[in-house]
DNA sequence: AGTACCACCTGACGGC
DNA sequence: TGCCGTCAGGTGGTAC
């Protein structure tokens, strides 16, 4: 479910492959997926270079040579497949761009949740749309203004791309697992000393996360990822992991090591 | 401001 | 075997 180290890994892949190349044409295989027409998109990016990327929260945006943006964005379970040819063509492929050198950067999007988009000012795009900070970008301090005076839950908050942008329902059970704080905890009743330490975990975890790709199976076993499931025991204390509804969403949780 | 609920969407999975 | 309900999740809208 791509979120900030999954969107992260993503940016990666698409600096290592498709940047720099050359877009010789556009096909889009499912308006649905594109928050403008086809031939907006086609006429933006046709003979264009991505030229570079970066990332804001759950949000990919390609810089092109023309000064305009091509904005990613992959919902649940949005790809990126870069590969030799054009010809051959796999499953859920709503956009693909076609380089000059042979190569294909497939849009891969299965659950339709993602959007592709365009825009002239990626701060702008941003505003309209009331995103916050990107989580890997705001001090202690910041995060705890943030939070300032806040009622609803931490879990909520953390999930909230409004305050802090790139964390959603995966990554923010993983955060407070090792912050070792209850999801459903009230921000209000929440020290400074806690506050501090979900911060602190906050980065680590995303920081951690990119490293290992942010693929769940390769994470540590200490944590959360591998073992989100019901009946699945919690990798530190073996205490049975429990599922609690926050804000109509699955949270997973240990009883034993959040209080 | 926060919450509750609905909708979007499709693939996986369990029950019968 | 195959049909059907339910779930997953990010986001946006609306009503309270």
């Amino acid at each position: 479910m791509p979120e900030l180290p999954d969107v992260e890994v993503l940016k990666k892949y698409l600096d290592s492959t498709a940047l720099h190349q050359q877009v010789n044409h556009v096909e889009v295989a499912d308006a649905r997926a594109i928050s403008v027409t086809p031939r907006t998109l086609k006429r933006n990016l046709k003979g264009r270079k991505m030229k570079g990327s970066r990332r804001h929260g759950k949000f990919l945006m390609v810089e092109l040579d023309n000064g305009r943006y091509l904005v990613l964005h992959f919902g649940m379970t949005g790809q990126l497949k870069y590969y030799k040819g054009h010809d051959e063509k796999f499953e859920n492929e709503r956009v693909r761009f076609f380089f000059d050198n042979g190569y294909t950067l497939a849009y891969v999007c299965s659950r339709m949740l993602g959007e592709v988009d365009m825009t002239s000012d990626p701060e702008k795009f941003l505003r309209e749309r009331r995103m916050g900070q990107d989580a890997m970008d705001f001090s202690q301090e910041a995060f705890l203004e943030l939070l300032e005076g806040r009622r609803g839950s931490i879990k909520s908050a953390l999930m909230n791309q409004n305050i802090i942008c790139g964390i959603g329902n995966v990554y923010s059970d993983e955060i407070l697992y090792q912050a070792k704080v209850d999801p459903r905890t009230k921000i209000k009743q929440l020290g400074k000393r806690e506050l501090k330490q979900i911060y602190k975990k906050m980065r680590y975890v995303l920081e951690k996360a990119v490293d290992f790709q942010a693929d769940g199976r390769r994470a540590p076993r200490t944590w959360l990822l591998g073992n989100r499931d019901l009946g699945e025991k919690c990798p530190r204390c073996g205490e049975a992991l429990k599922r609690v509804q926050i804000n109509s969403r699955n949270a997973f949780m240990c009883p034993g090591c959040q209080d």
